[in-house]
DNA sequence: GCCAACGTTGGC
DNA sequence: GCCAACGTTGGC
């Protein structure tokens, strides 16, 4: 059965429009560092999944585009670069800590305003909304993802 | 820049 | 295993 996510980048980092430029408009999400975001990845996941392209940190935070899940799971690189800002130096190349999926932009959006998702009664539940939340990797039901959709037809 | 929320770390 | 201190996220 498909599932649905929303999936926050800061557009400084990764937008919709770097992911558009970017061949096949796939991006490796890189950089998840935390447990239960990367456990989506690794455990529920699946390539087709529906995701919702979300900005965070940044002038008008909202949705701003469709995405599929483009692959499977895999070791992400970017914990093994000291380089890296993603640089986690506890993490062993015989155990990789962290993991990164393909994310492939299907369609750029207007911005779906955090203002405007909070204004849909069917959307009081949706993860992201909650006060304090902080996961960058959150499940979407079904009937939200479609409240979504319509919306930005 | 502020601050609420929450994850992580480390001493005990 | 508890919990205080600290760090990070992210909206405002």
């Amino acid at each position: 059965m498909k599932k649905f996510w929303l999936m926050k980048s800061e557009p400084s980092e990764v937008s919709v429009d770097h992911a558009l430029a970017a061949p096949k408009a796939t991006v490796p999400w890189t950089g998840v560092r935390n447990y239960q975001a990367r456990n989506f990845m690794r455990d529920a996941m699946q390539i087709d999944d529906g995701v919702l392209f979300y900005h965070s940190s940044c002038a008008v935070p909202g949705i701003v585009g469709i995405a599929r899940v483009a692959s499977a799971a895999y070791t992400d690189p970017t914990q093994f670069d000291p380089q890296s800002p993603y640089y986690d130096p506890a993490s062993k190349q015989n155990a990789p800590r962290w993991l990164l999926v393909d994310v492939q932009v299907l369609r750029k959006t207007r911005n779906l305003t955090l203002p405007e998702l909070r204004a849909e009664a069917q959307l009081q539940d949706l993860i992201v909304l909650r006060k304090g939340n902080r996961l960058s990797i959150t499940p979407v039901e079904p009937l939200h993802w479609e409240a979504i959709l319509s919306r930005l037809v």
